[in-house]
DNA sequence: AGATTGATGTGCT
DNA sequence: GCACATCAATCTA
């Protein structure tokens, strides 16, 4: 297995997005691999994007934007839901891939267990449900996934129709397409039905 | 100090 | 398809 680098997280964040769709998110949880075809992700870029967390500057919360690429930024939203990010660009450029969907691979008992469902379909299906399968918090915020034990991505097959679409879920910014998703694969979660 | 706002998910119809 | 729960960070005064 080949894990994905730094470099590979480096470059322009829609760019990074869109590769990072066919690759493998592992998570290493209680010596157990739990992994996932990430099937569905959104980019962001600080400055100019009104949609990113950073668009008004640098906080204690989105700091990890501001960093080096590769890390993860996790953070809790609506109240009761985690969302797992990968920072991009260079440091001090704030942009990173929300992680939105994956396709169960190994530990899916597992995954469907911390989630409480066995529709396999949806047990990481969206943003909160995929943090929730893959037991991730606010204690995975900043680890560095390019050297980390317990989370990261390895390089899988490439995904061929990877289609595009604007964000879910942002009321600003919806001129850009920047969320990329397996086409066709019922494991993307069901966003908005208009494009 | 108080109000507002979400990068959402679920469950019922 | 649509309502609604839920709470921390951020914004406003």
């Amino acid at each position: 297995m080949v894990r994905v680098g730094r470099s590979f997280f480096e470059r322009y964040s829609p760019k990074v997005a869109k590769e990072l769709v066919g690759c493998r998110l592992v998570r290493v949880d209680k010596g157990m691999r739990l992994s996932g075809i990430v099937v569905e992700t959104e980019a962001y870029r600080g400055g100019r994007d009104p949609a990113s967390h950073a668009y008004r500057g640098k906080t204690k919360r989105n700091e990890v934007m501001f960093g080096q690429a590769g890390f993860a930024y996790v953070y809790f939203t609506m109240g009761a839901h985690y969302c797992l990010n990968v920072t991009t660009e260079k440091r001090d450029v704030p942009a990173a891939v929300l992680i939105r969907a994956v396709q169960p691979v190994e530990g899916a008992e597992r995954m469907e267990g911390n989630r409480g469902v066995t529709e396999l379909t949806r047990v990481a299906s969206g943003p909160g449900n995929l943090t929730k399968a893959l037991r991730i918090d606010m204690g995975m915020n900043g680890e560095d996934m390019v050297t980390s034990k317990r989370l990261f991505f390895e390089v899988g097959e490439k995904t061929r129709n990877i289609e595009a679409s604007s964000r879910v879920g942002v009321s600003a910014g919806k001129s850009v397409r920047w969320r990329f998703y397996a086409g066709a694969n019922p494991f993307v979660s069901k966003g908005r039905p208009s494009s």
